[in-house]
DNA sequence: TAAAAAAAGGGGATATTTCCTCATAAAACA
DNA sequence: TGTTTTATGAGGAAATATCCCCTTTTTTTA
C-alpha cells in the first residue's frame, strides 16, 4: 500500500509512521509533507500515493484547499482526512471534494489499518460514529444538510464577524449595506440556533468554521 | 533518564517514544498516560519520573491542574508542558506551579534531547524564542505581570463572557450588579487591548484563558 | 416568458453594549 | 487611628446589535 503524510506536526506524522510500519500490511510512506504546498509538489513530480493521510488544519495551504484541488487534478488519490475536531460544515465541504473517509488523530492502531485496508479498496471509511452517523443524515435528506450549508457571502460574514469589526464596517469590508449583511446574520443565527454575535463566534470556532 | 509521558493524543505519545528511542542519551519512559489523573495514579503507586513531558490541554484533568497538585506532593519531579499554543496567561499559571520549561509539539528532535538534558541538570527549557522572552519579561519586572494576572472574579466574569449570555445575565450569576461586573469588563478590555465583547471572547480563546 | 425564489436594501423600534462621571461601603495599610 | 485603595453600585448617554415589517432588483426555475 503506497502512503503519503501530510500533517504540520511532525510527532504526528512520526507516530503515524510508527503505527503504520507496525501494520500487519506491508506498507510504504512514499513521502511526508508538512503542507498541502508541499504534497501537491511531490504528486506533480509524480509521486503519486494511492491513499493520502492529509491533515485538515494546517499552514499555508489547508486539508480544504488541497483536497480541492486533488479532486480536479488527482482524482484517483484516495484521501483520508486526520482530523482533531468535530468540523460539520468542513466535513461536508470535504465530502464534495470526495475524500474517502475521517480519522480522530486518537484513532486505535488496529482501526488505522482497517481503515486504509477500506479505503484501499474503494470503501469510505469513519472513525468514529458521530461522523458515520452524520454522513447517513447527508446521504438520505439531501436538503437539510444544503440548507446547512453557507454560500460565499455569508462564510465571508461569518469570518468578519469572528473579529473586532462592527457590522458597520463588516458591511463596508462586504461592499454592501448594514441591511444587506444583517439578512446573514439572521440566516446564520437561525442555522446555528445562536442568538448573539457571541455566540456566533463562539460556535463557528467551535465547528472549525473559522481558526483563530 | 527515566521519563513519563502524559498527553490525551495516543500519536503524540507514539512520537515521542519514537523521538526519544532515538536518542544517544539512554532513557526510559516509565509509563505513558492519557490525563493528569491516571498520570496521578503511577506516581502515586511509586513510579516516579525524573522528568514529565505534561500536555497542557486534556480531558478528565488537564496539565494545569495536573501541575498543581505535583508542585505540592511531588516537588522534586521536573515537569516539562507540552504545549500547542501560545497561552500566555495559562504559562503564567504553570510557571508558578514550578514547571521547568515548555516545548512546542512542533519542536525537532534534537531539540527535545537538548531540552531534556538541561531540565534534568535542575535547568529550564524553553523551546521557543517568544516563550524565553516572555519569561525574561516576567522576571525582569513582576509587577506589570501581576497587573495582567485575572482576579478571580475577572477570570469568572471572562468565563461567562464566552457564552451567549447577556452581561444583565452574567450579573446575576455572579450574584453582582450590571455596574460592578462593568468594571471587570473595562479592566479586561484594558488589559487585553480589545475594542469589544467580541475581541474579548477571541482573545480568551486565542490565548487558552477559556476553553471551548 | 411568467412565476417563484433569492439577494439587496430600507424604516423604525427595542435591547444590549460601551463609555463617561460620580458615590458609597469594605478592605488594606501605614 | 486615619488614609488610601478596592469593590461595589448608580445615572445617563451614545453606539451597536437585534428584531420586526416592508420594497426593489436580480436570479432561478417551471
Amino acid at each position: 500500500m503506497k502512503l503519503a503524510l501530510c500533517d504540520d506536526h511532525q510527532l504526528f506524522r512520526k507516530g503515524l509512521r510508527q503505527l503504520i510500519e507496525d501494520f500487519t500490511t506491508p506498507s510504504e510512506i512514499l513521502w511526508e509533507a508538512e503542507n498541502g504546498r508541499d504534497a501537491l509538489y511531490y504528486i506533480r513530480k509524480g509521486m503519486v500515493p494511492e491513499i493520502l493521510l492529509l491533515d485538515a488544519q494546517m499552514p499555508i495551504m489547508d486539508g480544504e484547499q488541497t483536497a480541492n484541488i486533488l479532486k480536479s487534478e488527482f482524482p484517483e488519490i484516495k484521501v483520508l482526512v486526520l482530523s482533531m475536531l468535530d468540523e460539520e460544515a468542513r466535513i461536508l465541504y470535504l465530502l464534495r471534494q470526495g475524500v474517502r473517509g475521517f480519522i480522530s488523530k486518537d484513532i486505535r492502531p488496529q482501526e488505522l489499518e482497517e481503515g486504509l485496508l477500506i479505503v484501499e479498496k474503494g470503501g469510505y471509511y469513519f472513525s468514529d460514529a458521530a461522523t458515520a452517523h452524520m454522513l447517513e443524515t447527508i446521504q438520505s435528506n439531501k436538503n437539510v444538510n444544503e440548507k446547512e450549508m453557507l454560500s460565499d457571502k455569508e462564510t465571508q460574514f461569518l469570518v468578519l464577524s469572528c473579529s473586532e469589526l462592527t457590522y458597520k464596517e463588516i458591511a463596508e469590508q462586504m461592499q454592501l449595506s448594514f441591511k444587506t449583511i444583517d439578512h446573514y446574520r439572521i440566516a446564520l443565527f437561525g442555522k446555528f440556533k445562536v442568538k448573539s454575535r457571541v455566540g456566533l463566534v463562539i460556535y463557528a470556532l467551535k465547528h472549525g468554521l473559522v481558526h483563530l
